[in-house]
DNA sequence: GGGCTTAGGTGATGTACATCACATTCTGCA
DNA sequence: TGCAGAATGTGATGTACATCACCTAAGCCC
């Protein structure tokens, strides 16, 4: 669990890079911990930082109308997190993340990224490869959503991830299905 | 329209090439004309380009179960398309890619791309926006999905891209919003 | 450890949508 | 130009889900 070498290790994956130069791009990250609960983006803030995570799990939701959560993405170990779409154009965040259990997570300055990716050809290289997993996952997802039906996009999320059931409580998990809790629960109590 | 200069514009609004590093750059992709209706990716092929269409409009669509169809995408010029889990994961489509109208557009392989991103640092960095810019798309769908109803997506689609409603029949659009054609046909012939 | 908050279950009811069936128009092409 | 197939409209009916209402059980906190 140690930051350095988890993070090490994600990035060797796709990208070829000498220790001096893994140790420079290292450099620009800061370890923060936070507790459970605790507020990482909130919607409205200057957004200026992504997270990868150590260790615990996050949430990115997203609330409509000071009434319902929709949840975009459970970030766990090795997961990247933040509000892209608030990092990139300069806007202000309309998802915001959040700490499912205890966690600590590596992050990274939307500047010192793009620092580090116009210095280094293979950081450029690895961020180009992490976007395009997030890209399929993300279009996998959308037609899950077009395809499937709840029960169906249930089994799927616990069959990728099944630390979920015992990790998350199950209002979460509707959120992130897209469905009412009551649903969910009427969902996997029926007979059969 | 030239399609030279199409391809030209698109990655100078993100990328910073000499004439000799885009002219390199574009030597590695082919012009290719089709008509309407014909399939580009078909379901089990073996996917090794992406296109980027310089006129015409193209869908991406999933089939399930034989018998309904998914659109993830239409194609307008200075898109990119193709089944890029396919393509990146070097397995067969099970997206296919086909035309709405004749349609030209600019082939380029996987390996070419691979090859020119090692090369050309610059090349690298424009294709990590063109993914990111795709990512933040299909995240803004999947909220859109969860969050908004048939109708509202109806509008937010024509909205953005208020071409689609003569260009494409209406079965089409039902198709990417996920409903059937009779809800669509009754949504926007309601009275009021 | 009593009370308060949060998670979760379950019934009753309403609604947006799918599905099936059929009618109507449009369109391409022999 | 006339016909076949595709695109579209519309009614009747079924269903998966939301919503509201209420109940129980399990943390958590001074």
């Amino acid at each position: 669990m140690d930051p350095r070498e988890t993070l090490k290790a994600h990035i060797l994956k796709t990208a070829i890079l000498t220790d001096a130069a893994f140790d420079y791009l290292f450099s620009h990250f800061k370890l923060k911990s936070f507790k459970k609960g605790q507020a990482i983006i909130s919607e409205g803030d200057k957004v200026d930082h992504e997270y990868f995570v150590i260790s615990g799990c996050l949430k990115a939701f997203f609330i409509n109308d000071e009434i319902k959560m929709y949840i975009l993405q459970f970030a766990m170990p090795t997961w990247w997190t933040s509000d892209y779409g608030a990092l990139y154009n300069h806007t202000r965040a309309t998802i915001s993340v959040d700490c499912i259990s205890d966690a600590e997570v590596l992050c990274l300055s939307n500047d010192d990224r793009e620092k580090i990716c116009s210095e280094i050809h293979q950081a450029e290289h690895f961020f180009r490869w992490r976007t395009n997993r997030g890209y399929l996952a993300s279009q996998k997802r959308l037609l899950s959503f077009m395809n499937n039906d709840t029960k169906a996009r249930y089994e799927e999320l616990l069959a990728m991830y099944p630390q979920l059931y015992n990790l998350v409580p199950k209002h979460l998990i509707a959120a992130y299905l897209g469905v009412s809790r009551e649903t969910l629960s009427r969902l996997y109590n029926a007979q059969k």
